[in-house]
DNA sequence: TTTTGTGCAAACGTTTTGCAATTAT
DNA sequence: ATAATTGCAAAACGTTTGCACAAAA
C-alpha cells in the first residue's frame, strides 16, 4: 500500500476532531478528486469507485461531496452544461476554463485574480468565502473541429 | 401603455431578422428581467408573469430563457445554492455576489475583470464566448443577523 | 394559409431522503 | 456497546419533451 498524501492524513485528522469517523469510502472520494484534474461530477466518482468499492451507493458519494465541500477540501463548480454538478479539488482561486462543445474543464490561474478578490472584498461589504469563475467558450481541439465541418 | 425600452425594440427587430416571431410571453420575459436586478430563477419568472399571462407555461418561459440566452440578451449564472438555474439580465461582464445564506446576488464591477479576461483570452489558447464569475459568502445583512445569533 | 409558438401533462435525470443494516470507535 | 455511516429504494425536484391547439405573419 502508499503512503497517504499529507492532504489525506491532513482530512483524517480533521474528521477526528470533528467527531466525524474515518471510513474508506470518504477516504476513496478525496483520493479520487485529487488523484484527476477532470473535475468530475458525482456520477463520475460514483463510476470510478463502484469498481474497488462494489457496494458504494450515490447517497454516500453525495454525502461525501457534501461533506468536503463544508470542510473547504473541494470546491463545487455547478452544471457546466451537461446538467450536472461538477467538483474541483483545487482550492487554490483560479479561473476554469470550460469548453461549451466537449465539456472539459481546464484550470488557468493568473495573477489578476487576487487582485479581483481583493477588490471584491474591499468593495463589496461582503464577506467573501469562495469563488467560482469560469469562463465558457471553445477549447483548441473543439476550435479545430469547428473549423473542419 | 408605456413606451417600449430600446433594447425591447432591438429585441423585436431581431427576433424578425432571424425568421422568428414576436410573442407576448417572449416579450414579457425580457422586459421582466430588465425591470429587476434579483437574478430570478424559471420559477421566479414564471411566478412573476403568470398573474398577468394566467396561460403561461413553464415550457414557454424555459424556451423563452433559452432563446435569451442564445440570442446574447441574458446570460445564466447557474444554481447558486437553491438547487435552481438563476438568470441575469447584465450581461456587461461583471462578477456576481452571491449570500450563501439568503441567496441574494449582487452585481460588482470591477476594473479588474477586464484584464483577467483579457489574460484568459490571450494565454488558454480558448475562444471565450462567456464568463461566469461568482463569488460566494455572506452579504451585509447576514453578516449582522450571524453576529446576533 | 402556413408555419411558428404555446400550453399541457407526462417524462427525464440528477439529487435527496428515510430507514434498516453495517461499521468505526 | 453505541452512535455515526452506509446502502438501498423510493421520492422529490428542476427541467425537458411530445403533441394538439392557438396565434403570428
Amino acid at each position: 500500500m502508499t503512503t497517504p498524501s499529507p492532504r489525506l492524513v491532513e482530512f483524517n485528522q480533521n474528521l477526528h476532531a470533528m467527531g466525524l469517523r474515518n471510513t474508506p469510502q470518504r477516504t476513496a472520494v478525496l483520493e479520487y478528486l485529487d488523484s484527476t484534474d477532470t473535475h468530475p461530477s458525482a456520477a463520475e466518482v460514483y463510476s470510478a469507485l463502484k469498481q474497488r468499492y462494489p457496494g458504494l451507493s450515490f447517497a454516500t458519494v453525495y454525502n461525501t461531496l457534501d461533506l468536503l465541500v463544508g470542510m473547504g477540501y473541494i470546491s463545487v463548480l455547478g452544471d457546466i452544461g451537461d446538467n450536472q454538478a461538477h467538483f474541483d479539488s483545487n482550492i487554490v482561486p483560479h479561473a476554469n476554463l470550460v469548453c461549451v462543445r466537449c465539456h472539459s474543464i481546464t484550470d488557468i490561474h493568473s495573477p489578476h485574480l487576487e487582485n479581483l478578490g481583493t477588490f471584491i472584498t474591499q468593495e463589496s461589504g461582503f464577506e467573501v468565502v469562495n469563488s467560482r469563475i469560469l469562463y465558457y467558450g471553445l477549447c483548441p481541439v473543439c476550435q479545430q473541429k469547428t473549423k473542419n465541418t
